[in-house]
DNA sequence: TGAAACCAGATTGTTAACTATCCAATTGAA
DNA sequence: TTCAATTGGATAGTTAACAATCTGGTTTCA
């Protein structure tokens, strides 16, 4: 019954992306600093990209927009978050309030496996850092504190982290020191070392820490790139 | 997700709700148990509810998706979601990690017009509880958590707080035992106490055991009301 | 009588055309 | 030459019509 010139699939049915399925999409793009602060996300080029409607590509950017990854400006467009000062401090707010309880619940949880899953991933994690795939490591990097997420088998509390750390990416590449890493894989060897010790006061501690050493070294005060405030730049001016 | 807060527009044209706003009114009204969980959301009664066209109603369902609050079913339509047993730890887990902190964080940063209205809102609460208003007692009772929140300056956490207070409202009309209260305002007023000593960790230790508590008193094993799992309810006859 | 097939009504999902708004380039005048 | 107004193109927002799917009742046959 394949009378169907092209798309041919009898495997099933040649689904199109679903919504979720393009929101993760960008939010990878973000993660991985494709996608910088301010970049137009217009519609067309989105519906090109994923070959969907534009239905589809609307009902995506919502969803970027309710998680704070997107900004959805009216009659102008849709660009990716250019988070504030403030924005920051409160989104690694939330990570330090999250995260440590997560990381104890990850290691009272993990099975054997999921310990040696993680010790295969920061065995990557520490090649793409050497083999300076910056890319690559900033992805997996983020992909670790997800991946912890998922050890703790909380589906909400993952959630909630898939957008702190697609935030952070955000934040990381307007405020970050320019030579500083996304993380320090060090600090996640430490962590391991936690889950194999099965010590989950440690970890928690650990974790807490190493976003603390993240967020200091963030320059709050200097936005590199992104969309400018212009008004704010130069409203004293008039007055000085 | 318009930057102005008030559009206002003397076009002469009533401005119709916004997605959030609506989103918002739904949110209520399931947190105040006028949308018992599986209750079915029709799009067309929903543009008559709210006066707004289908596209409006359908990216607010959309929203609410997004936040657990309503389930999706493809060519079935919207129904207000019916939480499960493991759905329901995995919330309260949620809050259990966040809460705390919260109510820690609003302690530090409460200002003394924050206490008052606080004081107010506990007064209210209680008359709402003696006065036998349910709706009015449950509705205040959630409101108290969102309050903390906003006391803690963190919208990030405040967003999250909105969907886990609703989805709890959710869960307790499933799994609470019938006649134990949304919250005991008991409760509530230590936690008022330890704001007025202006003692964080106390406010955190309260608001911890006031969740445990509150999960105690639930009964995860039955389910009342809602949508009720036949093919789980039946499979086991057939081999018993 | 019971069960399966079927049909009608209603509801959701999608597409496409239309409208409103914004942005940039052009044009005109001071 | 510079600034302001205007205009054309492009993009987002909205509406309405159309297509696909589900639900519930009816019919038909075993």
């Amino acid at each position: 019954m394949t009378g169907a010139p092209h798309m041919i699939d009898d495997t099933g049915t040649a689904d199109e992306m679903a919504e979720e399925d393009i929101v993760e999409s960008i939010f990878e793009a973000v993660v991985e600093q494709l996608l910088p602060p301010g970049t137009k996300l217009s519609e067309s080029a989105l519906c090109e990209a994923f070959g969907v409607g534009r239905m589809r590509i609307r009902r995506a950017l919502l969803l970027l927009a309710s998680r704070g990854v997107v900004d959805l400006q009216a009659n102008r467009g849709a660009f990716v978050a250019s988070p504030t000062p403030q924005q920051a401090r409160e989104v690694f707010e939330a990570r330090l309030t999250l995260e440590p309880t997560i990381a104890r619940l990850a290691v009272e949880r993990a099975t054997e496996a999921d310990i040696d899953n993680l010790t295969a991933h920061l065995v990557k994690e520490h090649a793409a850092h050497h083999g300076h795939s910056r890319q690559e490591a900033i992805r997996l990097s983020g992909q670790f504190h997800l991946l912890l997420a998922q050890i703790a088998a909380n589906s909400v509390m993952l959630r909630m982290m898939k957008e702190l750390v697609t935030r952070t990416s955000l934040i990381i590449g307007i405020f970050g020191a320019p030579n500083v890493a996304n993380c320090r894989d060090d600090d996640h060897e430490q962590i391991l070392r936690a889950f194999k010790a099965r010590d989950g006061q440690a970890a928690a501690d650990l974790m807490a820490e190493h976003l603390r050493v993240i967020e200091g070294g963030l320059e709050l005060g200097t936005r590199k790139g992104g969309a400018v405030d212009l008004v704010g730049l130069f409203a004293r001016k008039g007055q000085a």
